[in-house]
DNA sequence: ATGAAAGCGCTAACAT
DNA sequence: ATGTTAGCGCTTTCAT
């Protein structure tokens, strides 16, 4: 079963290979009885054209790639998710390749993909979207483009985003409306700009309501668990400590938790948390985290459209680049304790 | 540049190009200085051999397919990175398929899989590892395969394997070394058989130590945090409840602990609880979980040099199907409290 | 609207 | 040890 090829479902239908090919990749000029008859056959014989053939005769891979860094594996996985989801239906493969964002190797690895797989396209998730070398790279290669989240450039190719800095600001409304004054930021990994934009979000909130910025309020992290232990501590040493931290992530909302806890704090009461991402990690600490949930998958799922679109025709249809994320508010955060606000 | 194809390759080497075939694909008959001038001609002008052409011609697609469940995303990811790792220098291209167990298409898709891609062979991790409908499909399609920690069926296809059940055994010793005698058990998802052995050796250092089985101190889990976290409910109502608590993996583990924080427990002193996977979130909680560490990259490396010989050669090599487990304990456990032992 | 012929770049089988 | 000759199964011209 199933060692048809092309020349069988001819027969079968009574045609031209070449009509096959064009019902196949459903070119225009094919009469509908005609299609027909080559959709049956195809059916019966349950044939499916051979990619390597397909791709050798039109040099095409019929796989696109993913670059991503590692902004936690839920995050990854999402974004996988959302591109296998459409890259299946449309005959395309994905080829997934983790980089780091300061290897000085992901150069040559991309060149790697592009000349070693002859991908077709490329969708770059966070924070190699933001990644010059690898967009100059590709772009030089002639390879399309679909960058998921990125903060700069974005002239220069299409894109998917989703408001960081607004909802950031969002949230930290919600602290400053239940009272918080002094309110401690944990920033992200630098080279991840979209986390950037929090830290962004933040700043416009206090001065959308007056409040004076204070360095000695800001800790930088690295978006790991690790640097929100370590941030909360530092900043819970300060001689007149916050009263609410703001995490540019949820896992290091996590370990201002496990720190404030091991602090002896009680959260909300003592300190409210609030994170950003909706990870796993915020239902699952006590407290859970009140933060951002981003429409991940969603993204993935538009970016990967509009590259097989442009793929297809050459040019990309409009789709909607904004995906606008949602506040989540959960228990850890309540009014800062009487007499320090 | 790199519009090379072998044709150019063999001019510039003066040879035909069946022996710049023979040097791409290592196979002997070549004499050294030939060789080496067909190797300079390939460096000189970056010549990378054509997948497709190569899929078409010797009738293979130069990928792997990865078939998985979802038994936490960084397990996950982990054996994505073991398994690319591996494949990448050998020239192969990974594609991955997520897969649910129960779902009746499962079987559909790996048709697809092994139909539209031809792929060349297929690792399966857990819990597809132990999916007797996808292996017999598999079988019968002739598709090589290796299974990443299969409990059943071991002799038909080559495994790699870790020692679920003396870990877990280990780990249950460790408690009642400590003095628990009411120790609560909280199950893996019934699909998930590794997971299972987990419970085996919990049974067994019961045993080992002369204490009953006592069947109220088990709960039914699924793997995933609120498992643990009703699971916790539960042994907690308990006339008797358990001392310590032993959950077939971290994140149910995690939902143990949270559940029994929410209830005014004090971890270790008033509970110990132990889990399984050393996945994050057994560092992230507070008190961290004790649990063990299983070399999950390492696993998945190995299974994937064991596909890639047995493509090559036909047979393969031996390799180490154990990859042992160890103990990591933190700061979850402590003895019983006074007058409870 | 449909078909015939000519490759795409490589490997396999058979020379030499 | 090396070269020659056919394809692999499809898409592309270019006819009709």
């Amino acid at each position: 079963m199933s060692k048809a090829i092309i020349d069988d479902v001819a027969a079968r239908a009574g045609v031209s290979i070449k009509t096959v090919s064009r019902v196949v990749n459903r070119e225009p000029n094919v009469r509908q009885p005609t299609r027909e008859r080559v959709e049956a056959a195809i059916a019966e014989l349950n044939y499916r054209p051979r990619l390597s053939a397909r791709g050798l005769a039109a040099n095409r891979s019929f796989m696109l790639g993913l670059i991503y860094g590692k902004p936690g594996a839920h995050y990854v996985l999402d974004i996988q998710e959302g591109v296998l989801e459409m890259c299946r239906p449309h005959g395309y493969e994905l080829v997934i390749h983790p980089g780091e964002f300061r290897d000085g190797d992901l150069a040559n690895e991309i060149s790697d993909l592009i000349l070693d797989r002859r991908i077709d396209g490329v969708l770059l998730s966070p924070p190699i979207s933001d990644h010059m070398e690898a967009i100059a790279l590709l772009r030089d290669a002639g390879i399309p483009l679909v960058r998921i989240a990125p903060t700069i450039d974005k002239d220069a190719h299409p894109f998917v985003e989703t408001n960081d800095l607004d909802a950031s600001f969002e949230l930290a409304e919600v602290l400053i409306g239940l009272g918080h004054r002094r309110i401690g930021f944990i920033t992200g990994h630098p080279d991840h700009r979209a986390v950037g934009l929090r830290f962004e979000g933040y700043r416009k909130a206090l001065r959308a309501n007056g409040i004076a910025f204070q360095g000695e309020l800001v800790v930088v992290g690295d978006n790991r668990f690790h640097a929100g232990e370590e941030g909360a501590r530092q900043l819970l040493q300060l001689a007149s400590p916050p009263t609410a931290i703001f995490a540019a992530n949820d896992e290091m909302a996590g370990g201002v938790i496990k720190t404030a806890l091991i602090h002896g704090l009680r959260i909300p009461e003592q300190l409210s948390v609030v994170g950003f991402d909706d990870a796993p990690i915020a239902r699952q600490v006590w407290p859970s985290i009140s933060t951002i949930q981003q429409p991940i998958r969603e993204m993935a799922k538009t970016a990967t459209s509009i590259l097989l679109e442009q793929l297809r025709a050459g040019e990309a249809e409009e789709h909607p680049s904004m995906h606008p994320a949602r506040l989540v508010l959960r228990e850890s955060i309540a009014p800062p304790p009487a007499g320090k606000a």
